[in-house]
DNA sequence: TTAATGTCTCTAGCAACTATAGCTTCAAGG
DNA sequence: CCTTGAAGCTATAGTTGCTAGAGACATTAA
């Protein structure tokens, strides 16, 4: 059994944010030792690792919770599980053609300025007026983290 | 002179946005007309464009209250606004790297699961596994959106 | 035994909005 | 002139995924 801030070294995960993930349901509720710390079995530390494996590929917690749910029933179609990762694939897709695009702005704004004064410097006059930009980079859908 | 709606049609940002951005200050107070109704210039239409657009490549309301400050003393030396834009390039690179990274691993999934049950799911087994990745993909810095 | 660290709960804060409630003002039609 | 509906007003709370504090209790090592 593990306390919790040995969890959080082992996982990789900071303390408050094991609490965070109990509140919030995605952890279920750990048990208590005599003196009311939590105790955390093997298992526990799986489930979290499983958590944080998924936030670092990029998925939400709402994703998340999906994903674990489905891995407690192992005799059901994978389909879902396939489908939420698809979903990850294509929105991770769609950032990097945002991103791809703004870097190009960014330096071309960056590479234009010759660097005297602010009445004459291409970054300010880029951001005033995006009919100089050569892509359309503007904020389509949803942006999360990642 | 301009309402808030026709402003915000204009320049592609919803009102309550327009409302919030005069209130952290990055907007100046609007005038008023006779029944308490704000009123834009010009002027105003052009400092939130400024403030859309920049927005739309990623900059931070901090950032772009420094451009717009920078931008309200056009004698001065650019160079601080070049700093910006160069830290906001760079920080793009880092996450266009990042999401690359994100992608490999997750087209790795998507490719290797055979679609049968949970329990031999591919996607579900690396997620509870990231030895089985390939790329170091660990959240490294701060993610804002973009 | 005592001091240092770890853990507990609860609350508030971060970015950058978005949504809701309950009101007032404005513009157009009858 | 009056009514109706859209648009505006303020103020507050919710979103996502944490992170930071306050003040009290538990555990562990010297
Ligand atoms: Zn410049
Ligand atoms: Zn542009
Ligand atoms: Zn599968
Ligand atoms: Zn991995």
């Amino acid at each position: 059994m593990l306390t919790i801030g040995k969890l959080g070294a082992q996982a990789g995960v900071k303390v408050p944010t094991i609490r965070y993930y109990e509140q919030i349901g995605i952890l279920p509720e750990a048990e208590r030792s005599a003196g009311n710390q939590r105790l955390y079995s093997r298992k526990a530390l799986e489930r979290l690792a499983f958590i944080r494996h998924a936030r670092d590929l990029g998925f939400t917690l709402e994703a998340i919770r999906d994903l674990l749910s489905l891995s407690d029933n192992p005799d059901q179609s994978c389909a879902a599980a396939d489908a939420i990762a698809k979903a990850q694939l294509a929105e991770v897709e769609s950032r990097l053609a945002r991103l791809t695009a703004l870097k190009a702005e960014l330096e071309r704004m960056v590479v234009q300025c010759a660097g005297g004064r602010i009445a004459d410097c291409r970054v300010i006059e880029v951001l005033g007026d995006h009919s100089l930009c050569t892509t359309d980079h503007r904020h389509p859908e949803s942006e999360a983290s990642a």
